[in-house]
DNA sequence: ATGAAAGCGCTAACAC
DNA sequence: GTGTTAGCGCTTTCAT
């Protein structure tokens, strides 16, 4: 328990505490002959340095911010990366959950930044499109960086995915597929986007002339209850659609899971396709056709720029925003409509 | 930036900085009087202690550690519930990921620990049954809280939960739905509860005289892919089973996937049931029969034992381990089998 | 019941 | 190149 600290490994290597921190900040400076027993002393005695101890120095924290709302297979994914990036990077990953509706929702994050030291934030959807959030943070002086962030572009660095040529690309499928008639279920207004897959979609049909008509664009909150109730609405139009692409994988499954209530085989009758790919799409029968979101990586960028302290340099005009591509992945449930 | 410290408070409110430091950190020997002056005037400047300086000073770090090692469905729920707990009793939530078969696991564990001002951690399976990850962290005096752990049960502190009975519910409602050739698939062999399981399964079978015999019972991995494997097996068998009971969700995920695949309709032609509740559980057609694990609550006791300090005192026989209970969620993937 | 002083382990200035 | 000296913001002695 008495760990051992910073004092103990200039003794052992026969110089000054600074010179080890030196040594250990990879600062310039110090003679390789030198650098080389400090890092055995350091060695031998198994010398951490202490995270409290160098934050409250007034150096980096070590620390970086995952601000999360509710738990989803999305979070989860965007977690993994961010831990690995991390790992990688010395660092240690802090999550925080936030209420996004709560009252005082600016005062909690107004704590959470004085409190705690972090050297920035990853801003998740929905979080990453709060303003509230987003203000407060900048009040703090707390850098941050957005995954997919739907608004606001400009307002920090952020890391993309090119939602609209993605929903492009799956509406080409559902079309070269033979399909012609195509529910789309939107995601919550605000969201992140939300509007950019809308637009994708939209853009497919135009290419075919066809317009994605108000009965078959449905609104859902990328929850699997509102898959359900747009899949229910979608199917009781008289002439229902025969393949529904959902703007996420959640809704995807409660599209599949109320037309299979409803009596349809699942791709003979409706074809559906999701936006994400989650685990658990490879993971049902038929497997889910979706948009692969390069989630973890994007989130390992995120983490990186944050720590490279990307995201408290001013932005410069393209870089700032990597853009990660989908991938299309093709499983049971789409095929070619029902002829007659 | 310059955030505001506890000198300022201490002089707003026309008392010492200790002072300042009794009234937040609620010691006694103070009187109501100043009290109520300190609160005023840290809420006025808005006032937050800082978390490295705490830490460093010696007292409790007010950050709690998670260690996991692959993300999943099972760890995202826990972590939630421990995220809860924290934001509830003013902590913070530190996330770590390990990888059990890492050959410096010891080390890393070790960093980690000497790294970090946690109070404690919460281990969740199937780190919680790593005998070096205990080791280390004894050795590190870092107290930790244990999630159903399989192992060595007198090690820590631990939350437990009915795993024997709650198979034996599940075994229950097979046979009472008249099935007699029931496939189980067992989880990790040393992995939480497992055995555990299996046990509450030949119990429910030898009340009406059957055995658990051995080509019905499979070996799996947790995950979707051994779900598949097994099911492939135990399908392929002459006298198939009507029913498969997999030890959790991921797996009979996999065995549904698989006798899908392979003609089977279920529940008509197999029922299928699993273990956990994961939230997809009730999101596929049809929904999956399965035990709900109270796993929010589990972590959310896990870690106010953490803060509480539970996990350093000396283990009291019983109360130390709370029980928790599962409950059984019937949905569509269990029915009579097939007369005839 | 309250305060003064001494660190916790580290990094940041500045000397040398 | 290397060491010295101050702190960072807080909790702990130990006085009073």
């Amino acid at each position: 328990m008495p760990s051992i600290t910073i004092t103990e490994v200039a003794q052992l290597a026969g110089v000054s505490i600074k010179t080890v921190s030196r040594v250990l900040n990879a600062e310039p400076h110090v003679r390789e002959e030198v650098r080389q027993r400090v890092f055995k002393a350091a060695g031998e005695l198994n010398y951490r340095p202490q995270v409290s101890a160098r934050s409250l120095a007034g150096a980096r924290s070590y620390i970086v911010g995952f601000l999360m709302t509710v738990p989803s297979p999305y979070a989860a994914g965007a977690q993994g990366g961010a831990l690995d990036a991390c790992r990688r990077l010395g660092r240690h990953l802090l999550v925080e959950s936030l209420d996004l509706e709560a009252p005082d929702l600016a005062t909690e994050v107004d704590a959470l930044a004085s409190t705690l030291p972090v050297e920035g934030v990853i801003l998740l959807a929905p979080a990453c499109d709060s303003e509230v959030v987003m203000d407060a943070l900048d009040r703090q002086g707390v850098p941050y960086v957005r995954i997919a962030p739907a608004k606001m572009p400009e307002r920090s660095f952020s890391v993309e995915v090119d939602d609209e040529q993605a929903a492009y690309v799956m509406t080409r499928l559902l079309l070269e597929l033979g399909h012609r008639r195509i529910g789309f279920i939107r995601g919550l207004e605000d969201h992140s986007a939300s509007t950019r897959r809308l637009q994708g979609f939209r853009r497919g049909l135009a290419e075919l002339g066809l317009e994605a008509r108000e009965p078959l664009v449905q609104p859902g909150q990328f929850i699997f209850a509102s898959g359900q109730e747009a899949a229910t609405r979608l199917l009781a139009s008289p002439e229902p659609p025969t393949a529904i692409f959902a703007s996420n994988d959640l809704m995807a499954f409660g599209v599949m899971s109320k037309a299979r209530e409803l009596g349809y085989r699942i791709p003979d009758d409706l074809s559906v396709s999701g936006f994400d790919d989650i685990p658990l799409a490879g993971m049902i029968w038929p497997g889910l056709t979706t948009m692969a979101q390069p989630l973890a990586e994007m989130a390992f960028a995120a983490a990186e720029a944050v720590i490279a302290g990307a995201a408290r340099a001013p932005l410069a005009p393209s870089s700032s925003h990597p853009l990660f591509k989908c991938r299309l992945v093709v499983r049971g449930s789409t095929a070619p409509p029902r002829t007659g």
